[in-house]
DNA sequence: CCTACCGATCGGTAGG
DNA sequence: CCTACCGATCGGTAGG
């Protein structure tokens, strides 16, 4: 375990000590941190915060036991790192497509609207990449008060942007909820299917996108009078 | 840390070391077992498996830190032991409930036997001494392969029975989307509450089970022709 | 069920 | 970013 055949043994190789000169071939310092915080994403996602070491992280991307508090003062920061960093992601992903179907053509119809969000929504959480939200939505626990309460805030404004959205199609009758406990469980159900989503087998995000649809609208079949 | 004020200090009582007689005034054993699953279980959800130690767990119900090996002879042992008890208790309360909707005077509407699973659940997942089901939700890692198919046959056979409930309602037109990804998204839905439902403010869970039904059942307003 | 203990692992740090 | 290391904690056990 503490050498594994596919990683070269530091130790033997030999190479120059100390903080390395920023030569042409070497890699730059950004990528590293990067590197750093994917590498614990899928960790953290797979065996859980408590349950991988620094060790483990620092293992995944070729350095020794102590680096990566080079880079992070603390097994914390680093998931603090990974919830922000996907949140992020999420959140950009999103308003580069509300601003697309809010665009100049935009749709009046809300459940288009609404279908897209859970769409762009699978892909955060199923595509590839994806450990990120499910190492948010699963490991609160161990961040400090502080840093939930700045997740938190991202999660939020996240989550606000589909409530125009609810409330308009409870208006509108073809969402039989009030719009506050609607966000709650529609996001607990789209959230749940990172535990049992295969992307191997079963269904294509399009058709889960649409049976989440079909659970949560009810569709007016009626055409005008 | 060592010695919380609320508790005496075991070494200062100077009480009969070695196995205990069963004297008439001594509590008996399969209390406390049960007692260690109790602490185990609020243990396990507040903080978490891995973050939890086994001298918390120890502590919590007065023992030392050695004791609780010579009930369960791992901690592995004692979180699937926290899962079966969990699961045992849902299911008796769910198997309870169907036999009453579906005795002598059972309703034919589905939608109302839904609603009582719904309700049932809520009170199973939010209800007094409601610890064992998130924990078994979210721990699932912590336990063995072996333990995880054992948990895993329990609750498949809890969610089963809500399949033939869906498939009706589907076939009738009020459930928009097919029973096997119904089951998933509802009970990730009504799962997640688990995680935001606060007991002292907020809805009640009648209100809870109303809306969710409103969210997933697609009322007929329309009466016969 | 307690006492006393062990080996392993872990987060983190000093110094270069 | 590596080396070498430390203090703390943890699951588990022998023996009574």
């Amino acid at each position: 375990m503490a050498a594994p055949a596919n990683r070269p043994d530091p130790a033997a190789v030999a190479r120059p000590r100390g903080r390395p000169r920023k030569t042409a071939s070497q890699r730059d310092d950004g990528n590293r941190r990067l590197e750093l915080v994917r590498a614990a994403a899928r960790l953290f996602r797979r065996k859980g915060f408590d349950a991988t070491s620094t060790r483990d992280i620092a293992a995944a991307v070729g350095m020794r036991s102590g680096s990566p508090f080079y880079h992070f003062k603390s097994k914390g920061a680093l998931l603090a790192a990974v919830m922000e960093e996907g949140m992020r992601t999420a959140m950009a992903s999103q308003t580069r497509l509300l601003e697309q179907v809010g665009g100049p053509h935009a749709p009046t119809d809300q459940a288009l609207i609404l279908r897209a969000l859970i769409r762009n929504h699978f892909d955060v959480l199923l595509g590839p990449d994806s450990d990120f939200i499910p190492v948010m939505l699963y490991e609160w626990r161990s961040i400090t008060p502080r840093q939930r309460t700045a997740v938190r805030r991202l999660k939020d404004s996240y989550e606000a942007l589909w409530v125009p959205v609810l409330t308009a199609l409870h208006r509108d009758g073809v969402l039989g909820c009030e719009p506050k406990l609607a966000r709650l469980l529609i996001f607990g159900a789209l959230n749940w299917s990172a535990q049992w989503f295969d992307p191997k087998q079963g269904a294509s995000l399009d058709q889960l996108t649409d049976n989440a649809m079909g659970l949560f609208i009810h569709q007016n079949i009626d055409q005008g009078p």
